[in-house]
DNA sequence: TAGATATTTAGATATTTGTCTAAATATATT
DNA sequence: AATATATTTAGACAAATATCTAAATATCTA
């Protein structure tokens, strides 16, 4: 969950996973709606990787980023515990 | 919602409203649950008030925090976007 | 009012984080 | 094989963060 809390405490991962819920992405199209240099949101896709919020799948010189709604079921599963 | 996630991204905060959900406290009962000094449980009160996701309630000499769920429904409606 | 208890503020320090440039790796195309 | 495109790695740096000790503030009680 530390993973996962920390993915998302930033307003440019939240916006990438945004961008994902739409459609699948290659990193340079992810990279187009930032103001930022590639390798940095080559490091936001990395942190959102290791949080196992977006699943990446190689397509030739591509790699394609989806977004994995596992994770968001488990965090969903952990704030749910505080409603009421 | 920045300041939300701030909040969360913090085991120790987490930790913290965990213990409220069970019942307010205020941070000296909140700091027995901890290996951490007064001034630093302080800070950490002081990011999840920030954050809305506690409310302080002066009771004579002492603080009483409650936690409040409102925000917490707040992420679970920003979360449940992406679900499906 | 003096002393005790609860909490915050201030200032210091080590660690983590986000971004950059430059270089490396991997795949595709000619 | 050489060049172009996509992405990552490495290394640097400034800003943010978590923690501490010491001191300040607020309230209660004798």
């Amino acid at each position: 969950m530390n993973d996962v809390f920390r993915a998302l405490n930033d307003p440019n991962r939240r916006k990438i996973i945004e961008l994902l819920r739409e459609k699948p992405m290659n990193s340079g199209e992810i990279a187009d709606h930032f103001n930022m240099k590639k390798p940095s949101i080559s490091h936001h896709l990395d942190i959102l990787k290791r949080a196992e919020l977006i699943i990446p799948e190689k397509k030739g010189q591509y790699i394609k980023y989806t977004l994995n709604t596992t994770i968001i079921e488990d965090l969903l599963n952990w704030l749910i515990k505080f409603k009421k």
